[in-house]
DNA sequence: TATGAATGAGGCTTCATTCAT
DNA sequence: GATGAATGAAGCCTCATTCAT
């Protein structure tokens, strides 16, 4: 693992355990065991950082949603399948996910992330867009369905980390997913 | 307007605008027009601050709650008339609304300040166990009912403050508040 | 005097020493006897300090100037005031008249600051122009002329702050006085 | 054109422009196009850089002097070519001449670079003793004639490097040459 | 109640220099 | 000769908080 990666790694942990804007970068390239400037060879400064770090978290998670998704058929499946895959991708990297979540609710990205964010996701949000298209979801407005279901999704995942037996227990997984579809479904 | 509400009015815009980490006191003093050793004459810190204003916030929210409450029967009527206070109220005060959702995903308050919310809110958590009581909703975990019904609400909230025409267009009301109870319903 | 004076007089002292950016904040607050913040608290940062020094040096000599000035009749005699007065105030102030040369070789002002100094020397400046418009001088480009004035006048402070001596000798002070006066008359 | 070269050029260009305490290493060797470690593999520190640069840039003045100095009889014309010399070696080169200008003013060199320019000068020097010997000029203290030649010269040079035009016109510089000559001449 | 100058620990970042390749 | 990742001391500045008035 090269020093730039002991970097990132330790930076999601702390920025987890105590907020981005309460993590010095000291402790960072402390705990990452380099040296002040190290932090500062490899990313220009805190906020590229940061950025830097959203991109190759929500990597991480686009790379489960696609091979979870591959050769799934009939809609409701295809969007069972995310579903899963993102719950199933936080209970295996609760600091991603948790990082993931406090990003999404505060902090302000750079233009560029933000462009390269809509990129990567253009076709998961294209199947989205599809249940509107053929009616299969309620006629509500575009940004609010997306909206509706990342909260939704964030708290199966809050909850599955919390208590990640239910992962084995389809039945009440169903459930949950239930709560989610129906929420969506016309 | 006395300079203690002079300075918590600045602090939530402020708070709202730039996040409670990057907002100086010195800031909020300025901006209200009063000095900085003011506000910790009325606050003995910028914590306190924070947790004063927390609790206004949420108390205002909960007699807008109450209010909307009072006199509806019926259990989904009830449950409707939360989802409408809660919506009515981040569309009169999108401030304080934004500055609650702030607060819920990221900052640490009081032991004391989150006792006193909890008896504030002990009334309406009712509402929602009798549902699952009930059997009205679904046989879902408590905890994370209620996470389901707060990002949902967050949503609808979000969705309004940005499209306040909603308000006066019943069907779309009807339809996102769909949303929310078809998540819940058994 | 005031913890502000306090910082000033150690800044040009320092500066000239040790030159503007070879000294730290920190030991120009340690120096004064005040703590980093109290600096900062004066000065919104050390470039503000910097310009804040070359208003209340260049105020000072613009004193003398004008102290000596007062009364004096004929043109010669008047240039000749001013040259005493630059000198004089030199020897009396070697600290500012060092510091006042470093800045006009090298440091960029504020554009604030420069138009202030152009004004506070507006009179001075149109003394310069009379003796060209007259003929008495010699038919350079006006900046040219300034320029020349400038460094001769700088030398001889320079001189006569390492040979405070040749304030007694009117002689030499006059022929020194004749070498500025003969570069620019006709 | 060697990578030492190229690094010495650059480092002019950017001392001129950013001044000396202003410009990291690490940028002179981007935009010289080598890595960080080529400036430190040719050069023992800055220090060293910065000595060096002075060395070359006075040997290239001294080399143009002499070389209008060659053949030129009569006190005067001899004073004459240097003021030539360096007015027009600075508008060819005005680059250089503004570094050399930066580092007069303000840096403090090696004793050894000190002694090195000394001897370089040795010959140019004992030309203005001379004209003090032989009463031609003011008799005015050795170290004073100096610095206001030095100075004048530097307005000149200064003058026409931002207004080139005047080279070619004969009595315009016979004038500024007449105002150097008349600060000196007894 | 109200003021605002003063504090100083601590944060982010820079940069000359080294060294293994 | 050439490279560039790595270093860590040191610089500038912020800011919650105090206290004498």
């Amino acid at each position: 693992m090269s020093k730039r990666d002991d970097i990132l790694a330790t930076a999601v942990r702390l920025f987890v355990e105590q907020g981005v804007e309460n993590t010095p970068t000291a402790q960072i390239s402390r705990e990452a065991g380099v040296a002040t400037g190290t932090l500062f060879h490899h990313f220009p400064n805190k906020d590229a950082l940061v950025n830097a770090l959203v991109l190759s978290v929500k990597e991480s998670l686009l790379e489960r949603i696609e091979r979870d998704l591959d050769g799934v058929s009939g809609y409701r499946d295809q969007i069972r399948a995310v579903w899963l895959a993102v719950v199933g991708w936080a209970v295996e990297h609760p600091l991603l996910y948790r990082f993931k979540t406090q990003i999404d609710a505060m902090v302000q990205l750079d233009a560029d992330t933000e462009a390269q964010l809509e990129a990567m996701f253009r076709d998961v949000m294209q199947l989205v867009r599809a249940g509107l298209e053929s009616g299969t979801f309620k006629a509500l407005p575009e940004d609010y369905l997306f909206q509706v279901m990342d909260a939704q999704l964030s708290q199966a995942a809050r909850y599955c980390i919390e208590h990640p037996e239910v992962l084995d227990q389809p039945e009440r997984l169903e459930l949950m997913f239930a709560s989610f579809w129906d929420s969506l479904a016309a």
